[in-house]
DNA sequence: TAAATTGGCGCC
DNA sequence: AAAGGGCGCCAATTTA
């Protein structure tokens, strides 16, 4: 009966044991409860296993891996909860296995503990309990026997099961990612500062080259302004005659005043120096690698934040202090033009599915096939519809694209409608969207009531902006699960080998292994991106593309 | 005095 | 190039 479909529940013990039991199909346990003393023993007992259902990985997957057990699949019974309740439109609900547990119950629900902020370098907060994890392990089989039925009532129930289980699997590789932590070096990140910013002065105030900026912006005006100060260089620029609404790049570059010039160097430094500088460093980089806390589902659409660390926006000028260790190689891989792609396999326009049936530039494909071989032209056109552009030249594009690619702008243009109205949207596989802010919460998911009463404007540009969202939400959100996927695909592709995925970013994978598996790499990512293609959309012309570089220091990548 | 907000900019 | 969506982080400022 352990054949290799068996999910077994499993609760890490404070004591080092583990609590497991066998589950049926419908989610309910097959047999009784087991006690063992050793939770990665218990694991490493059982390789029949294909799943492993425990409450959260972050909780339970790092005593495993630090014990060197390496676990395939599982599911998350909180990251599934999150989901869930989005689906069935009542996010924002406690997602703690305690509080569906309590809704169970019909107890009273216990809040959410406050998101804890990563503590540099830290390997042990993953292994602290959390403050609300107290759920009896009954509980825990009940809450997950419930959640097997929800699926089954989701829009999608195939879809929805692939949600939870790509999520869940996300977990798993921020956990190996973490394990792994990026190759950083940090003499060299140390050259970058020295070179940008100069020389630290004692006593920790600004770097020589900020002060020296600092001293032409205020030569510029005449009198002393302090540039990191937005108030104070608005008023400067007013009393030499010059109105600005704020002092964003875009806005400074625009004016002709000598000020100008410093000051956008001294915003460019500054943020590298208060952001990346020398505190970073020393926070962050720990014997050569840099390990951020990733959070699969960290934002409403599904793509991933960081929790300290900034790894997400790391600046391009420090890519160069991303080294390989001696003899291996990072693999770098871009997924190619992958929003555009994913909004064809959506929205199964004909025309952008053929566009995007290669590997080849989409965009150069897109323009043979509607404006006149101008690359440029169909590119802004096609990201304008995919973020409501609401002027320029995306919108004026916009008509030639809706000519062309009439299915793929309705696609979006009905999930901006939906926001607009206050409805809900859904991803391809079943993420939604929360709710404006002040919408009714007691329909139905996402269903408008005819005598809904006037929120407030609904018509107005909070709407407008709140269709945007919601348009973008559809792709954002369903690329998201595409890369999910990819990633799932990868790291079983990657496990037979000494390869490590070391960093992930919406559509960017580094991998770093012995240059001798480099090509192996290279095509493993190529093949995940197809195999992620087809699990997430079904048969589909469009394929996903990966754009690979093989080199030993990231900024060499592109 | 601490928490929340704002402005800005880095990444996709 | 700009501007549109998603974030995190920092310093300064405002609010409680």
């Amino acid at each position: 009966m352990t054949g290799n479909t068996a999910r077994w529940a499993l609760a890490p013990l404070e004591d080092g044991g583990a609590l497991l039991a066998p589950l049926a199909a419908d989610g309910r346990a097959a047999g009784p409860a087991v006690r063992e003393p050793d939770l990665a023993e218990a694991v490493r007992a059982r390789p029949g296993v294909a799943r492993w259902v425990w409450r959260s990985t972050a909780e339970t997957y790092p005593r495993l891996r630090a014990a060197g057990v390496r676990v395939e699949r599982c599911y998350d019974i909180e990251a599934a909860e999150q989901l869930l309740l989005g689906h069935e439109g009542r996010l924002g609900e406690p997602r703690s296995a305690a509080a569906a547990w309590a809704r169970l119950r019909r107890a009273p629900v216990p809040s959410d503990p406050p998101p804890r902020s990563a503590e540099p370098g830290s390997q042990s907060s993953l292994f602290e309990p959390r403050a609300g994890s107290d759920v009896p392990f009954e509980g825990l089989l009940a809450v997950y026997a419930e959640q097997q039925r929800r699926h089954d009532l989701a829009e999608h129930p195939g879809r929805m099961r692939l949600l939870t289980a790509a999520e869940s699997a996300g977990m798993l590789v921020a956990g190996d990612l973490h394990a792994a932590g990026l190759p950083w070096r940090a003499d060299l990140h140390r050259d970058v500062l020295d070179e940008l910013l100069g020389e630290r002065y004692a006593g920790g105030g600004e770097p020589r080259r900020l002060a020296e900026l600092a001293d032409a912006v205020s030569a510029a005006f005449g009198h002393r302004v302090r540039p990191d100060l937005p108030a104070e260089v608005v008023k400067a620029f007013a009393r030499a005659g010059v109105r600005i609404k704020s002092t964003r790049r875009w806005e400074l570059e625009k004016i002709d005043h000598p000020a100008v010039g410093p000051l956008i160097e001294y915003k460019k430094l500054y943020r590298i120096w208060t952001a990346n500088g020398w505190a970073w460093l020393q926070d962050w980089v720990r014997e050569g690698r840099f390990r951020p806390e990733y959070q699969p589902g960290g934002t409403v659409t599904g793509r991933w934040t960081t929790n300290g660390g900034g790894a997400l926006q790391i600046p391009r000028v420090l890519r160069r202090a991303v080294v390989a260790d001696d003899g291996w190689r990072l693999v770098v891989a871009d997924a190619a033009q992958m929003e555009p792609r994913v909004l064809a396999a959506i929205s199964r326009d004909p025309g952008l599915m053929e566009a995007s049936g290669h590997t080849g530039d989409l965009y150069t494909a897109l323009s043979d096939r509607g404006f006149a071989g101008d690359r440029s032209r169909a590119k802004i056109a096609l990201l304008g519809a995919i973020y409501g552009q609401t002027s320029g030249d995306g919108l004026k594009n916009l008509a030639a694209l809706r000519r062309r690619f009439p299915r793929a702008v309705a696609y979006v243009d009905d999930a901006a409608h939906a926001g607009e109205e206050g409805r809900l949207v859904r991803t391809w596989l079943g993420r939604t969207s929360p709710r404006p802010a002040g919408a009714p919460e007691d329909d139905e998911a996402g269903i408008p009531q005819d005598d809904a009463p006037a929120g407030p404007s609904p018509a107005g540009s909070t709407a407008r902006a709140w269709g945007r969202f919601t348009r973008n939400f559809v792709v954002q959100g369903s690329a998201a699960e595409w890369a999910l996927l990819m990633l799932a695909a990868l790291r079983g592709a990657l496990a037979g080998m000494r390869a490590e995925l070391v960093f992930f970013q919406h559509d960017e994978v580094i991998v770093h292994c012995p240059a001798e598996e480099a090509e192996a790499v290279a095509k493993a990512v190529q093949a995940a991106a197809d195999t992620a293609g087809t699990t997430a959309f079904g048969p589909t012309p469009v394929r996903f593309a990966f754009t690979t570089a093989v080199v030993e220091r990231y900024s060499d990548a592109k």
